[in-house]
DNA sequence: ATTGCATTTACGTGTTTCACGTAAGGGAAG
DNA sequence: CTTCCCTTACGTGAAACACGTAAATGCAAT
């Protein structure tokens, strides 16, 4: 059997989730919960095997929910689900102290699988998160191989930046501006970021910008 | 018997509020999506009462994807459910065509409420909103709903012809020998389109074009 | 039928960006 | 120390952009 703690802040994604699981004979859901601090404070009484968190947004105080519950309760198992699962917030939920994270691709199974891992001590991602913490490290061995893949792990942080702001309709000058540094260096970064993207031409860049939620339509 | 079709991005959450309808006699579940483009093309072949949208975030492309849809299929009822339900994006959800808005206080109860009401032909809005909303500003919004996604409507047919295949990589001279028209011509009508939709940037027009359906990503 | 207006077509001029090289200096890894 | 990538920067020619001007066309209203 295996106790599960419940937190949503969206009651009706609560509810529905907590259907989700409902009908597992090995699951018992002691604890449905959308307020903050009452799980805090739920959780010093009671103990469970898995909590499972749904984050709608990975605000600082999202994240430092994980955290302290990582440290008051370091045997509980906090599954995170979220429909952000950029590399970056998986990486920072993990960092926080989360031992599984489920992305928007996961379905029911992938949840159950997850709760029964992480009770049997064992970290969980789903699919897409393992590729994405995967693709960096086989990157960096088969970096040609992977290099015509359009994968902004690939990109510099500079390149990111120029990016970005270019994304938000900078000209080149303004850009340049911002940085200190000459338009026929912000001219580069452009030419190596396509180059490194196999893009081959600006709108290209603009919608590549837009699918790695670079910049915002 | 209603008939609902479900999307959500989030898998998870799809199958959760799935199971939450599941469970009503007068409700018939026919279409579950966590896919945009497949859910537009569903819904031209079949017919549902009530479409319920969970929106992780209220971005122009799902606020966009509401105006579609109320434009596509006048008779749908629109049901929004997001855990964000300030007062801004509460009515812009509505100015876009939403007859229904459950937010993150709204329970199962609330949602079964909002789908009988939606059938009726009435507007449903959760308790926190509705106390947030003056009736005669949503009526003043609605007056205009029409008139919002004029943008796209202003283009003549050469202009969206245009900016689709600019939209698709092709570079001007290419534009201009496919329609057997000079270079400069084809500079002319983006210079046009440009000035028409008030876009100070390139980078702005692949925006304009992705919000409305012109192009892909 | 003529007026009026938007559309489509096209060009001129000057600026900006793109495409493709080249290359120096810095820092991290081996 | 060497190697490799990143950042910085420049040169050149082509392409695209910004801002005008302007003629021919098509269409709707009067």
């Amino acid at each position: 059997m295996i106790d599960i703690a419940l937190f949503d802040e969206h009651r009706l994604a609560l509810e529905g989730l907590s259907g989700l699981l409902s009908g597992v004979s090995d699951f018992r859901v002691v604890l449905n919960c959308d307020d903050r601090n009452v799980l805090t404070e739920k959780l010093k009484s009671i103990q469970v095997h898995v909590l499972i968190l749904n984050m709608h947004d990975i605000s600082v105080r999202n994240l430092n929910l994980i955290v302290q519950l990582t440290i008051s309760s370091p045997k509980l198992k906090i599954l995170i689900i979220s429909v952000i699962d950029s590399e970056e917030i998986v990486l920072k939920t993990i960092k926080a102290g989360a031992k599984g994270f489920l992305g928007k691709d996961s379905d029911r199974n992938s949840l159950l699988e997850a709760v029964y891992t992480l009770r049997n001590g064992h970290d969980y991602y789903s699919k897409s998160i393992t590729h994405l913490l995967l693709n960096r490290y086989i990157s960096s061995l088969k970096a040609d191989e992977l290099s015509q893949n359009s994968d902004i792990n690939n990109l510099s942080s500079r390149q990111v930046e120029i990016l970005k702001l270019w994304g938000e309709s900078y000209t080149n000058q303004e850009i340049a501006d911002k940085f200190f540094i000459s338009v026929r260096t912000v001219e580069s970064h452009k030419n190596h970021i396509m180059q490194k993207l196999n893009l081959k031409s600006t709108v290209d860049m603009v919608k590549f910008a837009i699918k790695n939620n670079i910049i915002e339509i």
